[in-house]
DNA sequence: AGCACGCCGACT
DNA sequence: GTCGGCGTGCTC
């Protein structure tokens, strides 16, 4: 009987993206996920089998039969069903989503695995007669019988470095020596950790047990920093490995990872597989092949190892849940643990995302029930947490002292550069935004209509709100008290460094995006810290994560009200967040931590709170905020962003789409809060003019407009222009 | 995305 | 007369 097969093409464009009916020729053998190339239009693709199937709706003579299958099954099952669920629920191109699942490495067939020779003794051939042969001056054949019946196999580059290729190639030839294909394993070296056994504590005892007795379901591991989450996460992976099922570990970011799949390889050994985005396309290939096989139990790495193709999951295992890196900020938009969640639901095995400054949506949703939480609430070692000191800028600006470190800090730097000790400075910075506050009053401008603070946009010299777009003209003189020293939030990393090289003598490192551009970048800066005494680290948010430096004391913070008037409704929570995990750089070792956080703003309850590590009272404060002020988690925000390298066009199917939610708007009346169409604060990148559309509504109706939403979309212009949509935005530039 | 089809200006 | 400009629309 004839069979048909859907087929999504490889072609990345909203218009193709459906299922195309192909035959399947008698003698092929096709299955779901195969990865077969196709004839589309007058040339040939490749393209992915979705399904297969008896009849075709399509009309049968204008059906074309598929020309070759490339891969078998390189979509598994279960992420064939992953995709499925994600089409339906986050409305994403089915194109997308395969280039997801299927690493590049992979699609292109360009990586192949590389197989080492291995060598070994022919135990069938008459060795000892062999070498009695040779003429007597002749050592290496004896060499390489005696190191072979040592060490039984050995690979050949080895072996003909050893005792030289030509006696290599002789023994092979006359047959002394067998070769044997392996799989070589392109791999960069992991940090390797030494692993105490310690024992755990009752609330650690209690949260593994939960998990471990537990099917599908969402835990929120909520542990103080230094709570001994990594030793749960450890204690749950084995216990699912000695039940014959697997794990899948996510962790913020490259930098965060060698550390982690040290510790994790320390144990796991050879069943560890790592997965992210600082591999070489041959490590990648290697890595996933790994999985793929079922050569490896244990998968580590970033955002992306979601979708690693590893069956009998027993749990997930979300490190540091709070960290925007889980959000994926271009194209295919998916939230982690959304993703974590479906899995987790098919394999009916427990989610735990884990952190010390849970997402407010999270633990709102621990509050709730939809999450059950775990909480770890005193450190392992029984240690304080370090100081925070709050300094006030404002009067060390009033005595004299206009430059970037409070006299506090300074002191501190030497105390801690007398003691052959290590310092991090952090320097607080936030996309390209910026802010204005006034020098001797600290007022802020604001938005009249949204109350969020503005972003200084220093092209056009103006400042906008990234909520509404309204655009106020840049502020010289302050209107509160009339004071004209404006100064811009924000410093770089730069002049820090100069600084702090001026003033102390001591070898001080950097640590930002560009410094750290080259690959494993992160591990040199880092390793040469490490083995500097004394010294500085300077750095942006990487070097907030999850480091272990024993010798740093002392932590700074500069500038920690940029992220606290970063124009969006999440900067109290991302800044609370922030400053509790780089403060945790400080002290973990015997000596005691201190933390110098310099602000203008002193009285604001966040630094309070984080001096005193109080999230719950955070939360609390954060929760009713949100609500009074309908924002997420009680609301929902979706930002449609359009752009197009004609400005006209651009604004035209902005306005289509505008004019469309406008009536939808009318349908639901005040529960949807808020919708405007503007130009992008960031309104031209690439060449590209860029509008968005902004919208806010009752989280209750979430289902409901996100499909009216997509639906327009669907009809709007999309040929013409590209359109992204995101619900929760993590920024709106 | 590609590629073909299609309908109007300057050229051997 | 034709070569070729890139607007429009289709691809099982």
């Amino acid at each position: 009987m004839m069979k048909f097969a859907e087929i999504i093409v490889d072609v990345v464009n909203s218009q193709v993206d459906r299922v195309f009916d192909y035959i399947i020729p008698e003698d092929f053998l096709v299955n779901n996920g195969d990865m077969v190339v196709v004839p589309f239009g007058s040339r040939y693709i490749e393209g992915y089998v979705l399904a297969i199937k008896d009849t075709s709706s399509y009309s049968i003579d204008k059906l074309k039969p598929i020309k070759e299958v490339v891969l078998q099954q390189v979509i598994k099952p279960e992420i064939l069903y992953l995709i499925h669920e994600m089409k339906s629920k986050f409305y994403l191109k089915y194109i997308d989503l395969i280039k997801l699942v299927v690493p590049s490495e992979i699609r292109n067939g360009q990586i192949k695995t590389q197989y080492s020779k291995i060598l070994r003794l022919n135990n069938d051939c008459d060795i000892d007669n062999y070498l009695q042969s040779l003429p007597k001056n002749s050592k290496n054949p004896h060499k390489v019988y005696a190191y072979l019946q040592n060490k039984l196999e050995e690979n050949y580059t080895t072996l003909s470095k050893m005792f030289t290729s030509s006696c290599i190639n002789k023994l092979l030839e006359e047959g002394i020596l067998l070769e044997t294909k392996k799989e070589k394993r392109r791999k960069t070296a992991t940090l390797k950790k030494e692993n105490k056994v310690v024992t755990l504590n009752k609330y650690q005892e209690n949260a593994v047990t939960t998990v471990l007795s537990s099917d599908f379901q969402t835990f929120l591991l909520h542990g103080v920093t230094g709570s001994g989450k990594t030793e749960v996460y450890i204690r749950i992976i084995k216990e699912c490995i000695k039940n014959s099922k697997t794990a899948i570990m996510l962790v913020p970011e490259i930098s965060l990872t060698p550390q982690m799949c040290g510790i994790f390889e320390n144990i796991f050994g050879e069943n560890v597989a790592v997965l992210h985005s600082g591999l070489s396309a041959g490590e990648k290939y290697d890595e996933w092949k790994k999985i793929y096989d079922g050569r490896a139990t244990i998968v580590i790495g970033a955002r992306s190892a979601i979708f690693a193709p590893i069956t009998n999951l027993g749990v997930i295992i979300i490190d540091e849940e709070h960290d925007n890196s889980y959000i994926s900020d271009n194209n295919p938009r998916f939230e982690t643990y959304k993703v974590a969640q479906i899995r987790a639901k098919y394999n009916n095995c427990p989610l735990v995302l884990g952190s010390a400054t849970p997402n407010i949506e999270s633990y709102y949703k621990s509050e709730i029930g939809e999450f059950t939480r775990l909480e770890l609430p005193i450190r392992a070692n029984n240690k304080e947490m370090p100081r925070i000191e709050i300094v006030d800028m404002l009067p060390e600006f009033r005595s004299g002292n206009n430059g970037i470190f409070s006299n506090k800090l300074l002191q501190e730097l030497s105390t801690t550069i007398k003691h052959g000790n290590q310092a991090m400075i952090f320097i607080n910075r936030r996309g390209f935004a910026s802010y204005l506050s006034c020098r001797s009053c600290g007022y802020i401008p604001r938005c009249t209509s949204c109350d969020i603070t503005l972003s200084y946009h220093k092209e056009c010299n103006e400042l906008k709100c990234h909520y509404c777009g309204n655009r106020y003209r840049a502020i010289t003189k302050c209107p509160n008290c009339g004071s004209d020293e404006i100064k811009l939030g924000g410093v770089g990393t730069q002049r820090v460094v100069e600084e702090l090289q001026n003033l102390f003598g001591v070898p001080v490192f950097r640590m930002d995006v560009d410094s750290t551009k080259t690959k494993d970048g992160h591990a040199k800066i880092l390793t040469e810290f490490s083995n500097t005494k004394p010294s500085i680290l300077v750095g942006t948010q990487m070097i907030a994560k999850g480091h272990d430096f024993p010798a740093v004391d002392l932590v700074g913070i500069l500038d920690a009200d940029l992220s606290l008037f970063f124009g969006e409704y999440r900067a109290s929570e991302k800044t609370f967040q922030l400053i509790t995990q780089v403060a945790g750089r400080a002290g973990r070792s015997d000596v005691e931590g201190r933390v110098v956080l310099q602000t203008y703003f002193p009285k604001n309850y966040v630094y309070n709170l984080v001096a005193n590590y109080n999230y719950k009272k955070f939360y609390e404060k954060e929760i009713n905020l949100r609500k009074t002020t309908n924002f997420p988690p009680f609301a929902e925000i979706v930002r449609i962003l359009i752009s197009n390298e004609s400005e006209d066009v651009a604004r035209d199917v902005t306005r289509d789409i505008f004019y469309q939610l406008k009536d939808v708007k009318v349908e639901y009346k005040d529960r949807i809060y808020f919708l405007q169409a503007m130009q992008s604060p960031l309104n031209k990148l690439k060449n590209k003019y860029r509008f968005q559309i902004i919208l806010r509504y009752d989280v209750e109706l979430s289902q409901i407009l996100q499909q009216k939403i997509y639906n327009i979309l669907q009809d709007a212009n999309q040929r013409k222009c590209s359109i992204f949509v995101e619900t929760n935005p993590l920024s709106l530039s």
